[in-house]
DNA sequence: TAGTTATGCAGCTATTAAGCTGCATATTGG
DNA sequence: CCAATATGCAGCTTAATAGCTGCATAACTA
């Protein structure tokens, strides 16, 4: 889990999985084009998004083609927004009191 | 949106963030018994957390207290979960038939 | 008022991460 | 078979980050 947040962290990785969610079955070198940025340092960046389990690829021939898995994410949504989301009013009601006795003072 | 992303990337401030939805107007001093770092270390973290608008404090007296803004992560949810779990089916099926096929090769 | 407590600020070090270059390997197409 | 194309691997540099120490400031409390 630790993995994929850290996965997500960089916006570069973000819009290669942006790309992805548009058209699966990239190769590298599609990918790349439009990023401004060397084939080899793309190529890391989807190692990452690999061990994040948040891509995964296929071989055709030497062409390398890579899927966007969506689960990662939707792992977070369950165990992390969800739970964020319960506690959304109450804490919103928290900081409006907060503040309201911090005005006060 | 970045800075949320980033932010969240640490499993440090994610264990902050997870104090504080259990408890809200803890102070600095009170965070950190648990985490295994000084004072000044887990500040910079709580700085990071508020820079992206997750934590917000008010003082009180000498004491700062810190509160949850679970809003960005709510953000995170609607602009990015729902949009990859919208295509998750898709995704899922793409995947698939991708194996597949590379299993027929 | 004096000591203790809560926090801030500055600066240092070590590790990690992002980007690069250069070269190697493997597949495709003429 | 040979040139072009797609990718991998190794190593380097720079910048960012996480942690630390040391000292300063401000507020409680006895």
């Amino acid at each position: 889990m630790d993995t994929v947040f850290k996965a997500l962290a960089d916006p570069t990785r973000r819009a290669l999985l942006d790309r992805l969610l548009e058209e699966q079955g990239l190769t590298l070198t599609e990918l790349i084009d439009g990023l401004d940025m060397r084939r080899q340092s793309a190529a890391k960046h989807l190692a990452v998004l690999e061990a994040a389990n948040l891509v995964t690829h296929r071989w055709h021939g030497r062409e390398k083609l890579h899927y966007l898995n969506p689960l990662p994410i939707a792992e977070i949504g369950r165990r992390w927004l969800d739970k964020f989301s319960a506690e959304r009013a109450a804490a919103i009601l928290n900081l409006k009191d907060a503040l309201q006795e911090d005005h006060n003072d």
